[in-house]
DNA sequence: TATGAATGAGTGTTCATTCAT
DNA sequence: GATGAATGAACACTCATTCAT
């Protein structure tokens, strides 16, 4: 048994340790993306975690990793959160507005993150490509039941929502009197077939 | 009149060269910011423009300056075209949709120029304000245009749908299927009050 | 004790390249300033030492303190040399003059040392009160040890004679006729009661 | 009649151009050596004359020059005061005790310009020689006189002692504590055989 | 001859990334 | 594995000096 403890601890141990680290960088992450944005200094955010840099690219090989990873259960509650909403709302395209809200209030209070939805940084096509990859099929989704029920007209593609809506949340606090929301929900708002 | 030229010329004649390098970092400004954004390094435009590093510094001072000098004649040119369409647009609504349409045509057409916009960027609110201090107006008297129309609510700050329609035209290269331009306008379309 | 000493290493061996470099750095830079002056680029010293520039900012961030970490140790063998001429020598008079000389022997050793004492350098404030703070009590304590045995006046400030000594001390390397020891010598002469 | 002024004239013209734009140089750097010291940038100086730069390179090749220029009337008169002072005063050591002081109030009233006594600059040689060589016969003589007189030791040397005043006069704005003359005067004392 | 625009080497400083310990 | 020291490319900015006008 000591024998087996031996074998089997030490990777376990490590394990422990390693995934300790992982955590503490996934809350670094997130505290200093709040602070100083996604593109925030390697060294700030190793600090923060009181961890050596090199932990940093061993457990998050490029930044995208790392924003993937500390966003990924947000961006999975707010996958989960379309179907749900789609079935307790009054109509589609009030489940659709609801759900803009959320995914604006998603972006726009983790400060920077919707900036890595634009296209004109270097190597954050990943990045960017998985939050896409995710939310997209859930928008379109939202998107198809709004315009079965003859609410919107069907020349709408989900992708180019989800980058407008990103886009929109943008660059938020700098000017206190920008709503995020109010624009995303004036852009839900101009799908509407008149009727 | 010949006369009048050539005593107004001398003055400016010493300057042939000056002017000469002048254009010509406006020109290699415009073209690098294409293709590297505002935030190219100072060495590159200098070297696209064939002058020294120094040259850039003696024309414009801050990177501020040599942007808006760059795009200086566009802005004037959109301001222009508010009232110009007002007068000649079927309805305000209208009117303010092809302004609109115009601001994004001008944003899109200008790569990294609308990603100045944003507020997150430390030392340029100089820019920053520069752009929407002239474009606001214009904007404002498009929506009370509307407004008084009666066509829209008026809740809407000017200021406020600027920042809007300039996120919305972040970034487009990377993206052949985002249509800023469509995107806008149905931002503008959900600015109607429903009839 | 070897117990002992093997706990106490291991937090210190760590440290072993970068002690190394450390070093390295403190020689380069002692040379660099005798060949170039305490205003160096800080390329010349990196190069000298055999290491890249960052390595100098981690071990010291502004230049005073690698001024100040070059010449620690020789302004405290100074500093400690006060009491011990005092106790030592015949009189008071003969103790200052000979920690003056003794003082003077370091700086112009220093090539370019003696010039930080100089107060026209903006950004050398720390640097010279680094030194000033350290050597001026000694040297109040030696004068007025010279006042109490009635030596010397008592209207001589001590920071104010640093600065003196300090000055007459700076830019020798180009003349080899002038021997700064000898001019101190006067100056400290020439404080002396005529009995 | 005509001709003759044809090929006179001109010139004369372009010097009193000349000369005017030397004087003016000539103001202007001595303000600007004040406000900023003798190492101030060329274009500074242009500045203040209200001339190009090219100007000053065409009249005063090197910085030295410019510097050397911009003194010579007060070095000239404190050439002159050696004799002056050797006659009026008691004792020749007096009189170089005043000559000394005179010496030191023209370097601590032009700020920077007893740093150019110092050898560590590169490219000053020129400078210092030029002050060096004119004060110090000057010196010499006082020096002699007194040592005839039997009131100072005969090994000191003229050059080596015009040196340590130069360099007691530096770095005076940073301290107002720091009396160079009052260190001069010690020096001076400090040359008397005691008798 | 005067001008001042242009040049570009020089310098300080930051920070992503690697790798010896 | 974890650490964090080291590297060095990248960049902004200054200013002495030259030279076209």
């Amino acid at each position: 048994m000591a024998d087996t403890a031996k074998r089997a601890d030490p990777p376990v141990r490590k394990r422990a340790d390693a995934r300790r680290n992982e955590q503490a960088l996934l809350d670094a992450a997130a505290t200093v993306f709040v602070a100083s944005g996604v593109q925030a200094p390697v060294r700030e955010i190793a600090a923060q975690a009181g961890v050596g840099m090199g932990t940093i690219y061993r457990h998050f090989p490029t930044r995208a990793d790392l924003i993937i990873a500390v966003y990924r259960h947000q961006v999975q509650a707010c996958v989960e959160a379309g179907p749900a909403l789609l079935a307790a709302a009054e109509t589609p395209h009030a489940a659709l507005t609801q759900w803009i809200d959320r995914f604006v209030d998603f972006l726009v209070t983790k400060h920077g993150l919707a900036a890595t939805l634009r296209a004109d940084q270097q190597g954050f096509d990943t990045l960017i490509h998985y939050f896409l990859d995710r939310l997209v099929p859930v928008c379109a989704q939202l998107l198809q039941a709004a315009v079965d029920a003859g609410q919107i007209s069907d020349d709408v593609d989900a992708r180019e929502l989800m980058r407008a809506i990103g886009n929109l949340s943008v660059g938020i606090e700098g000017d206190p009197d920008y709503d995020a929301r109010r624009m995303a929900a004036l852009l839900v708002a101009g799908l509407r077939v008149s009727t």
